[in-house]
DNA sequence: ATAAATTATTGATATAGATCAATAAATATT
DNA sequence: AATATTTATTGATCTATATCAATAATTTAT
């Protein structure tokens, strides 16, 4: 049984794909399901494209069907935080459900071409205040959500660089690509930005990692070849 | 009117106290309200005795009644961080309301002495899922808070020392004792836990404060003399 | 195909803040 | 009141990682 001391419940990683693969939809009626597609777009956007922008008002809550989507805080001087990357079947906006909190608090952007529908924030609204199964399933992605993002800030506080890039590389293997080997999509700056460090530590670290074998880089195709040391790794920070 | 490139919704602060201030129990009935009244039990904590334990099951929420609470993610190594501080009238363990998060995910420490209510989760739980509408408080609840924690997540990235320590002054100054002069009764090491560096570190940067006028020291008392000049200190980071 | 622009790599240097160590002050204990 | 323990302060040193600068490789545009 898992207990407070064991291994598992006191390992964080800076992982943060949204992993919520229950559809939240599934408690709604046919007729709030109707009342959803009616006010409804659907909308594509291309890769480096703004799907939401910080500060801006929240009019829709926005349904990612397809592609990969990051979530960062950004502030004046261009300096940007990545929340979270979320891929297809999650929400982005729910943050912006109490009338109160209007706006979107960060941006979201297309790391891939995406797609998402756009649902009216009003009409979302009404059916959360009607529907308490419904309603019960969003405190679930919040929960959720929460958990994932207060990980990555322990990780990002208490594990180093190595620990946190390491952590990034297993994530994408695990929960983006599904194996151990896989194109990269992302540039060096972009791994810098999920990890948490310089573009120029990215290179440096990546290297080491390649010179102890635990990975390999052709072109842009990365194998880890030593998942176990990686996660060790990533464990021990 | 507020967009985008304000200042104001660029700028984000390290200072976490929860700072909920409706009664989410408006939005019961009067027959709820009867069943939490009968399925909770009051409680009093000692200053630095623990109130919840990361990893242990969650079988109640907490509905801090008075004193001051910290949360925290604590790991193997002893290592800890401070999600938020907790006053009277919030509450403490909704993120373990999903069945499947049934244990709680970080700890939490009466700083002084405390007392909360603890209303069982499964009793809690059903309010939520047979009512809409505070189930919606409940997601202000969430939301408000994942809001906050962002916040201090991207201030423990962005800015420096000087800036985050300048945050929790100013905090504890506006949203625990608000007035400029009051009696801090933290330790140097718990202000470095809260503010994420070292205890000499604090020493050291509340001296410089110190030494530029812009807060003065009398025993455990500090006086704010410049707060905006603080406060510039805390947005600059 | 060539030029321009972006991205990646490498090395040198700088620095914020941690850690270590030694004392001083304050608090708790006998 | 005297002693032990904890907390605060100060200085010296160390280190992880950022920043700067220069070049190489790759991608994009012409």
């Amino acid at each position: 049984m898992d207990n407070a001391f064991s291994e598992e419940s006191h390992t964080h990683n800076s992982c943060t794909v949204s992993q919520y693969h229950i559809n939240v939809f599934d408690h709604i009626t046919d007729d709030e399901a109707k009342e959803i597609e009616r006010n409804q777009v659907k909308v594509s956007f291309k890769k480096g494209e703004i799907i939401a922008k910080q500060g801006s008002f929240a009019s829709h809550i926005i349904y990612v069907t397809s592609g990969l989507i990051k979530i960062y805080i950004e502030s004046c001087n261009n300096e940007i935080l990545i929340l979270k990357i979320v891929p297809p079947g999650n929400l982005i906006g729910i943050n912006s459900l109490f009338e109160k909190n209007n706006v979107f608090p960060f941006s979201a952007m297309a790391y891939q071409d995406a797609s998402a529908k756009l649902i009216d924030i009003n009409v979302f609204r009404k059916i959360v205040k009607q529907n308490a199964e419904f309603a019960f399933q969003i405190i679930n992605v919040f929960s959720t959500n929460a958990l994932q993002i207060y990980g990555r800030f322990y990780c990002f506080e208490k594990k180093q660089s190595y620990g946190r890039l390491a952590d990034i590389i297993l994530c994408l293997a695990d929960n983006i690509y599904k194996s151990n080997e896989f194109e990269l999509f992302l540039t060096r700056k972009e791994l810098a930005e999920l990890a948490g460090m310089s573009p120029e530590s990215v290179v440096r670290m990546l290297k080491k990692f390649k010179d102890e074998g635990l990975i390999k880089e052709k072109g842009k195709t990365i194998i880890i070849s030593e998942p176990e040391k990686l996660r060790q790794i990533s464990i021990l920070g």
